[in-house]
DNA sequence: GTAGAACCTATGTGTAACACATAGGTCAAG
DNA sequence: CTTGACCTATGTGTTACACATAGGTTCTAC
């Protein structure tokens, strides 16, 4: 198949392929007659497993290393082991992080319903944001 | 103060003051003697906002239209406030996909105690991933 | 049979927020 | 007066594509 059929098959645009496909993710085969990429059912099977590596959190570094490991005949799954055990407490960490800043945002949108629609004062830029620099000067 | 001096009590790189200082976010005078930059507590003011901000997830670019704002005499609350509301759903969603990927890869990582350490079978690019793939074929 | 639509190619540029390298000017201390 | 620490401007690299350009190909309709 050519590359908007691979596309629309995985859910993918047609650049995202060339894309994976010049970065050398996935292979082709060029058609002599035209030099168009022609893909095969293995391409497709690569193309969504670097979608599914990509939504773990995943370059397309570590997932051309994982490729690596595989065509070379040993197992990624060490490797991979690796880098989910890594990737978990940085998750959790992100996690922790968006939390607290939603918290932020919840409360600061609250209690603006108790402030006047802050004309400028001059000495301050947003009071929202600086009212929320005030109770967080004390950490990290 | 100079570049290094302002960067150290913000807590930040030199270049990122440059960085900022070339996109307008802070100003700063030139020393006639030498051309170097020179801030002032202002700098630093506005320097700590653009973190704060940018730790709630505000880029640069947002930052730089509620300084325009501000500048400019209007207060910028009522659109930090629109943003913040827009923000708030969009944090949610990617809090509760980082949920999903945690426990996808805690689950992964539980499931291969039990697994043999792969030694590669020829059709599998990753037991692990691959494993996740089939358990979320049906979504999204 | 040919015009146009829809497809393909390669290359280059833009995005976000800096980090880093280069080449060179400035300044205080020894 | 040299060394080292600071400063300058400019350009390049990073990530994962999206988009634009210029041009070749194939399919379809008239």
């Amino acid at each position: 198949m050519r590359v908007s059929e691979l596309a629309l098959k995985a859910q993918v645009t047609a650049e995202t392929v060339r894309h994976y496909t010049r970065r050398g993710l996935i292979r082709a085969q060029r058609d002599p007659n035209n030099g168009y990429q022609l893909y095969d059912d293995l391409a497709l099977q690569r193309l969504h497993f670097i979608r599914q590596a990509g939504e773990l959190g995943f370059s397309l570094n570590q997932i051309e290393e994982i490729f690596e490991q595989s065509d070379s005949g040993d197992s990624p799954c060490p490797m991979v082991r690796d880098l989910l055990q890594k990737k978990v407490p940085e998750t959790q960490l992100k996690i922790a992080q968006l939390q607290k800043h939603l918290a932020t945002m919840e409360n600061a949108l609250a209690a603006w319903d108790d402030m006047p629609d802050g004309t400028p004062n001059g000495h301050s830029i947003c009071c929202l944001i600086e009212e929320w620099q005030e109770k967080n000067t004390d950490r990290e």
